[in-house]
DNA sequence: AGGTTGATATACCGACCTGTTTACTTTTGG
DNA sequence: CCAAAAGTAAACAGGTCGGTATATCAACCT
């Protein structure tokens, strides 16, 4: 259940365009971020914005589709570096922290974007799904290559308090909230 | 640091008027709904709207508040339910899958509007880290009087599994994600 | 009885937003 | 070298949305 939307071509106009399309949309929101603002921040005319990206719904997507590919890099970048898989399942806790601190609070994108479309047509619905989907199953893969019991349900567990953690990371001033899930994954791992 | 919006006077109107705001804003999203739907769904004029709520901005206020009241008492009488301390924190997520069956599974409504409403001003910032300040006073009142070490982390942990389960129930057709979230918390608790 | 209050009905305004069009200039690759 | 592709510039179209104005009607409470 692969998400696949025609791929913009992408000139160096379309990148500049895209950079800072997801900077305006993650921190400001989507329907909050015309297309004239992004036009005027990427030094770029409304014309080039649409020969790109024909509509602002295929540049959403576009957006969430790289800033979903530039995560599950860093992701990978921390699982890989690990000394065995139980370390690898609780490395995605500090790439976390290394995501956030590099793009900002305000939660994961996916889910923002899913509250601003409420649709069940948006892409975003099929994104979000595709990501956390990936995160369980790596998850589980890690679980199961720790020769740990029940990785399934397992890895369920390590994916809602990941998912709870990129949510206190914005609301409520729990700074220590990550830690603290990392620490509980711990525990849970029996590590 | 409570949060305090001045209450309109709800009058029959009033009151149908935010019911039905609170029903498609949940389901919808906000910025999708206008108040002309609000008026027309709720068989009232938009003018009745604004002697009532003076803003859009108010409605969504009010709707956030009230809202929250609601849940909370729903998540209360679960705790007095139950049989002792450490039960009444796992009580919490039973409350959750009645909230759920009842309101339906567009995750928090907080967040959500949090994610509409990016800016640093907007009621729905105050209002949602007073909610998940208070859940989390509630988990540490509960696991200090069950006796457990730790408490202040050990609430945050719950909060974070809380968090997490409510934003799974949504994404990614894991509906098992609340159970399996109190299962781990029986087991963070040593229960 | 009558004035205050709540509500209806309807038209309207200004701002904003997505998307298009036309005409012209620059870049670039075969 | 030159044509195709990419981009600039600026105006405009069509629509939506939050909010206002005016005039009218019905209920309620001293």
């Amino acid at each position: 259940m692969t998400v696949e939307i025609a791929e913009p071509r992408m000139t160096r106009a379309a990148l500049r365009i895209l950079e800072t399309a997801s900077e305006l949309f993650y921190h400001r929101g989507i329907h909050t971020v015309g297309v004239d603002l992004i036009a005027a921040e990427a030094g770029v005319t409304k014309k080039t914005i649409y020969d790109r990206f024909g509509s602002k719904d295929n540049l959403v997507a576009a957006y969430l589709r790289a800033r979903d590919r530039r995560w599950r890099a860093v992701v990978d970048r921390h699982i890989e570096a690990a000394a065995g898989p139980g370390e690898a399942a609780l490395a995605v806790f500090d790439s976390l922290e290394e995501w956030r601190a590099a793009e900002g609070t305000r939660g994961c994108a996916m889910i923002n974007a899913r509250a601003e479309y409420a649709g069940p047509d948006h892409p975003s619905r099929a994104l979000a799904a595709d990501q956390k989907h990936w995160l369980r199953d790596r998850f589980r893969a890690l679980v199961e290559a720790a020769g740990l019991p029940g990785s399934a349900d397992l890895a369920v567990e390590l994916l809602v308090l990941h998912e709870g953690a990129v949510v206190m990371g914005d609301v409520g001033e729990l700074e220590d909230a990550t830690a603290l899930a990392k620490r509980a994954a711990a525990r849970l791992l029996g590590l």
